[in-house]
DNA sequence: GTTTATGCAAATTCTTTGCAATACT
DNA sequence: AGTATTGCAAAGAATTTGCATAAAC
């Protein structure tokens, strides 16, 4: 895919900040993500850039991780889902919020006002990342 | 396996009292969580229990979750680990505890007095269980 | 003898990598 | 031209299911 298709300076400029060089399909990636309602699926992502290879979107996801542009969600449903930092300029786990998988629909719910809780770890231990999802019934399939 | 070839009554007894006939397999894998220091996967189980087939494990396993025997734990390694529930005869989201996975060994901790903090989910959310998972350096790994 | 549990093999799903072709600078 | 990115295909890894055999009651 060629890169002037696109156009979105704003999110060139995050990338760029961060290290990583805005590709088309870079691009197009982080825009679905910022887009959608909920964290994605590498093959939810892959359902909605019908054009791009499962591959590519695994390579740029991975890349994201690594700059610390997304952080991904283990819910439980099988597949990581990703989502965009939700501080604007930073990704570290302060800027964490609470996940909600359903168990019946298989949605995953971001609670944004929920931060993750602080945790004191024991001596020697040292956090990088955390992954706190609750999992039950969202309000549409709990009262069915 | 025949099951008389093993001697496990309290094991047995607990199985029995969540509606879980105590086969000599589902003996086998129970003793192996409850000997355990740490959660383990089915490839654990299976590496550990020689003899038992993986799907045997599995079906187990999930017999067990059903019966909420035991819980699941998914520390993002890609492989699901399973722990006895903690307190010795329920098995609630009162009684979970918080996990670390050290990114470096690859080992997941149980941090058994710290338990999961309370949630306030917003309205109509309802909640079956939890996981919260720190990832991180352990202290072997962190001095490295 | 009927029902339930187990082992083996294979299907499924998700993730990850090798490599050739394409796009960028 | 030379480097980096992408697509396709296929390999890996973990989970899950079908079915024939074996054990339990």
């Amino acid at each position: 895919m060629k890169k002037h298709d696109l156009h979105s300076e704003n999110i060139e400029e995050r990338m760029c900040s961060r290290g990583v060089k805005p590709t088309a399909v870079r691009l197009l990636v982080f825009a679905a993500l910022q887009k959608a309602a909920r964290p994605m699926s590498v093959a939810d992502l892959e359902e909605y850039l019908q054009t791009v290879d499962k591959s590519t979107i695994f390579r740029a996801l991975t890349l994201f991780l690594e700059h610390h542009l997304i952080h991904g969600i283990e819910d439980g449903s099988g597949a990581v889902k990703y989502e965009l930092c939700h501080g604007e300029w930073d990704c570290s786990v302060r800027d964490m919020h609470l996940h909600f998988f359903c168990e019946c629909c298989h949605r995953t719910f971001c609670f944004k006002d929920m931060p993750i809780p602080e945790v004191n770890l024991p001596e020697g231990f040292v956090m990088n990342g955390v992954n706190f999802v609750i999992k039950g019934l969202c309000p549409e399939c709990a009262v069915k």
